[in-house]
DNA sequence: ACGGGCGGGACTGCCCGTTGGT
DNA sequence: ACCAACGGGCAGTCCCGCCCGT
């Protein structure tokens, strides 16, 4: 855990979110297609050979946040006791509280790209598939499952997805909800309409 | 409803399964990002150009199939009484059903690509997601209720994740267990796992 | 001269005409560059390999009109004894006055587009040049003179480009300056500006 | 004035040159049209990619040369009071003459095509006019007149189309004809031409 | 760490020839 | 005889990779 960035690394992310701000804005006002790299190089004043160092490609600069690897931090810190609804509901919290303290015009503007942009939308689900998968493996860890115990999974995508669906309507929204009531929101309904679920006899 | 296809259509669907079959055959051999759309064109005696015709794009080639289209026929086919989660079993059976009857192998491929190449995995998951809002919208649709209900949306999501999370494991066996088994085990444990998550007080 | 143009004629330049309107329209509304083919296509309900039949190309649905093959007649029609730039100016305003009385919106919109899309400025200023070339040639025969008189290709091409200035002018007013009045500014202003350059020795 | 290249610069113009000449060398034997440019960069060993970045587009292989810049600078040279068409022959023979004396073959392939091929042919006259808006200004600039001034923007196009008028008979003679003693003769017949014509009364 | 040169591959748009259906 | 659909060819743009100098 480096948790200490060292100064190397600060700077390294003080240009990432410069040249993400430079994109955000572009992006708005040209739509996501229609600006080019060379056009974010040039408003950030740098080459675009040294935009792919920061970004290895043009959808990163709009998934990528500062925040990414404090999650795996985050969770860890969890007792090994607590209800996994109720963590994600921390973990989902400090997250979002994070971004949204430090600059909420920013989370908006990303979130808007990353459900509205066909191929941002793929390239985010495919990370919180990901996120499953982290988040499984430190579940099972902690209480000692298999990793790719079948209930653990499913429900922990589930509860993934609710947080999802919640960050699309608040987007959708113009950040004007309240993402964190959205999310709780999200997970009651999630228990409400699965309970209704009635297991069934397999007939095939 | 042009159930009748018409032979102009029908030519175009076998051109594509042609396509498809060799582009699957070459991916099987040189690997995704390695194989060419000239050279997925060459074996399929048509011009790159007629490719794009086709297949807007080379993900598009993986990520076809003809009975993506049945899908809302048969939706619209089941009884406006039935338990969701029972419309989902039998719906997903007979899609799979379709494709599974007629081309395991090619099934197979295409599964196993789509949840290995991260661009597809991005693209199918997208898929998907439009998927629940149409899944959505006809239940909504049948019992009266508004489309953005919130608990039939998260509940439709979870449940299409039931399967997308079955049609992996089916994929990691190489076809070997049994796809329809592991749909029913996956939505089951959707219950038992939710089930388990208490309704919280918010405190936000 | 087919003067009286039969019916199938008349088809064929009404059937024109409503494809540069909805072209037109659709140039003005989303740029010349934006707009495809299949839109203009889409948008007359034809198909794109019809329009094709219509126009060679797609620069060539802003240049036509339908008084262009009118100019050779009423060239043919004037005095062989009149001079030259009173000639220019009697044919020049007759054409202009055709398309204006018809539709000065549609003429302003072709200007437009014709002065301002460097693709179309290109063509447009070639085919001047034909222009050039035919008009010297009726004036020659006419006269008696060699077609390639030096001193009538070059005075003829003057006067064709104090034409175009002319139009490039009014376009730019956005067709509220008097088109026939700035030609004829345009040719007093050349008789005075070239008198001025004073016949050189050669020294080569 | 970076009237002094630098060695990236060099190498720049001798890769253009270099590819320039290959290009013209297959639109010689095999035409301009029936040339693509997979072959262009085949002869020039480069990948077609590259040859886009030396070129935006095939046109623009044969209109470039080595001395474009230059042109400017010599204006700016000239003495204020000197009469218009006086500095336009010094100009133009300083520009011939660099190209001349360098490689007349090749100005001559290159006129040659820029005459013929109607594309061509539109882009070398929109250049002309681009050029005509730097001389009018430069002009107005350096003696006091508005940029816009009507005699000189028509009298400065008609000097222009004067010197095309002299290019395209000299490639027409294949170079046999003198291209200076051309430009000497036009410039004349010009001011004899329009001389003639009388102004008139205007009548509408 | 940064920039520049170069290459490669996906993809689009224009345009044309042919074929098949009416 | 006309016209829509189909297939193909080429120019051109963009993303993104590698290698090289500084």
């Amino acid at each position: 855990m480096s948790s200490v960035p060292g100064p190397r690394e600060r700077r390294r992310v003080r240009t990432m979110r410069e040249i993400q701000g430079e994109a955000l804005r572009l992006f708005e006002s040209h739509g996501y297609a229609e600006t080019t790299i060379d056009q974010i190089a040039q408003a950030s004043d740098i080459s675009p050979r040294t935009f792919f160092r920061y970004f290895p490609t043009k959808e990163d600069v709009v998934l990528w946040d500062e925040y990414d690897a404090v999650i795996g931090e985050l969770l860890a810190e969890r007792p090994a006791d607590e209800p996994i609804g109720e963590t994600l509901r921390v973990v989902t919290r400090a997250a979002i509280e994070g971004l949204y303290r430090h600059d909420p015009a920013r989370l908006l503007a990303r979130n808007k790209l990353m459900f509205t942009e066909p191929v941002l939308r793929g390239r985010f689900l495919g990370f919180a598939r990901e996120g499953v998968e982290q988040l499984g493996g430190a579940f099972a860890a902690s209480r000692g499952l298999e990793p790719d115990d079948l209930v653990l999974q499913v429900t922990v995508t589930a509860l993934i997805d609710a947080v999802i669906w919640a960050s699309d309507r608040w987007q959708a929204s113009d950040g004007k909800a309240d993402l964190l009531a959205l999310v709780d929101e999200a997970i009651d309904a999630l228990v409400e309409g699965v309970t209704g679920i009635s297991r069934v006899s397999r007939t095939s």
